[in-house]
This record gives structure tokens, sequence and C-alpha cells, in this order.
DNA sequence: TATTGTTATACTCTATAACTATA
DNA sequence: TATAGTTATAGAGTATAACAATA
């Protein structure tokens, strides 16, 4: 029990083997744009403002499944750093726009991103993107409802 | 930009989809053993832990690409729980092993695990399955290697 | 009365470093 | 010198509750 590998007995389960490559993924993601001074979480924050120019924080909160709370140190460490400004819309809201410098980062993130992206892809079988996209979509559509009939009643 | 959903420029990259349905999935797995008053690693534990009798911590850490620091508080628990047992292999290892205890919770934890595992394979297209666990095991093994020729030089 | 953003706080997970005792 | 387990600690990520200002 000492020098071989252990039996693993969830090894064939989806939730572990989504989780454990889930885990790899985010690494090989986030070193790809560690170069820039950028988090995951900034940097598609970043992308999204860029592509919805005026947005505010609880729309990304919302599109992103972050609650507001978490969402305001990000966007405060973005503006500090010149990368975002932000304009109200009213009292209580502010429209959210990319910099010069933001646009930039977002576009060197994206780049870096993406060819991370065609480097993950390329090592699926041909036509197995479209495929894994979609049952991901609806793993994460299904995901959390524990199954009826194992604790209830 | 305040009545209608963003604009996601990643809504389609393998990381996001990967993590989106990664946190969907374990939260019900989560709610499938929430009952028996264990959380996920714990669960995952006991039945590795009764699947390898005799077992030591590191070779779970190993296995599940922990650190030993994060091991030992839950064994421990495990253990006050009367769950397992620890028995010395020599001075500075010991064999765990299942308690009865132990190992009706395993059986229990095992049974909610599968049923939700069954859940979740019955929403794939047919043979989708073999597809999507083998696409996984590929992201898990390239998933943290940047892109060459992107940051590099 | 509900929404937006903020602050404070807490809990989990993960990571490193240092320590012991043993091999 | 390396390994097994422990302790302390620090950093993310995520969660709730309460608040001020506004709609």
């Amino acid at each position: 029990m000492n020098d071989t590998r252990l039996t693993n007995p969830v090894a064939g389960h989806i939730g572990y083997r989504l989780r454990r490559a889930s885990v790899q993924v985010m690494a090989g993601a986030a070193s790809a744009i560690a170069h820039l001074g950028l988090h995951l979480t900034p940097a598609t924050i970043l992308l999204l403002i860029e592509a919805n120019p005026g947005c505010r924080q609880s729309d990304l909160c919302q599109e992103l499944g972050m609650k507001r709370a978490n969402m305001t140190p990000i966007i405060a460490d973005l503006a500090a750093r010149g990368w975002i400004d932000r304009a109200a819309i009213d009292g209580r809201s502010m429209a959210l726009r990319l910099t010069d410098g933001g646009r930039a980062m977002a576009q060197a993130a994206a780049a870096a991103l993406e060819a991370n992206e065609a480097r993950l892809a390329g090592a699926l079988p041909s036509g197995g993107l479209a495929d894994l996209l979609a049952a991901l979509v609806q793993l994460e559509r299904i995901g959390d409802q524990p199954a009826a009939g194992t604790q209830a009643a």
C-alpha cells in the first residue's frame, strides 16, 4: 500500500473529473495572463466592460454569478490602476468604460487567453470542442439539483 | 445597457464553461451528501480509504492532489467522529482503515454520489459520457501549460 | 419598498514554511 | 538527507448582514 497508486472509486465521476480539469485549466489560464499583472476575474471583467461599455457593476455580477460585495474591491483596483472610468448613471450606479490603457490591457489579455484556448481546443479530438461546450453548458444548467428520491422523504 | 443581458466574450471559452459547470456540479454533489453531515472532500477520502485499506495520509494527498498540511485536520475530524482508525505502520506514518460506522458512512455517501452521477450522465446525449470524461482527462493533463510563443521570449 | 454600491466579517480552500520524529 | 505528519499562517474566493444613498 506504499509504493503503488491507490484505487480511486471516484475516478470515473463527472464531478471529480470536472473539478480536476477545472483546477488545471484555470491554473494554465491564470499563467497565460500572469505577465500582465492580471488575475482571471479582473481580466474577464475588463473583457466584459470592453464588450459592454456603460454596463454597471451589478450587470457584471449577474453575468458572472458573483456577489456585489466581492465585485467592489475588484472594480476599485481596476479604477486605481487607470484601466476603467466610472461615470454616474444616476445617484446610485455608475457606467463602466475602459480607458485607453484599459483597452490595451483587455486586448493583451484577450490575445493571451485566446491563444491558450486554441492550445486547449487543439488537444481535443476534431469536432470535440462543440460537444464538450454543449455538455458543459448542460451540466452547468442541471448540476445543482440533488437527485430526487435519494434523501428526500 | 440596463435591462438586457451582457455580451460575454468568454462565453465560448473552455476555461470559462469548465469553471461554471464545475461550480454548479460541485454544489449539487455537496447537496447530495449534505444530509450525512459530510463535505465533498472528507466523503471522497472515506471512499478512498474504503477502497485502499491501510493507506497513509500522504497516499491520499498524492491521489487527490492535496497538500499534507490540509489533509491533517480532515483526517483528525474523521477520526474524532469515529469513522476511521489509525494504526502505526512505523514511527512516522499511520495505516488508515474505516471503522464499521465509517463503512456505513462511506456506503451512504457512495450511494448518494452515484445517484447524482446517474442524474448528470442522464442529461448528456447517449454515448456522450465517455467522450466527456476523455476530454476532461485530457484537459486536466495539458491544462496547466501556458501557450508557447505568447509571452515567452 | 427595492436597488446600487459599500463595508465588515466569516468560512472554505489552498499554499508555504518551520517544526518533530523517524527512516 | 529525505519522509510523514503536524502546526501556524497567509492568500484567494465566496458568503451574509447591515448600512447609506437613491429610485
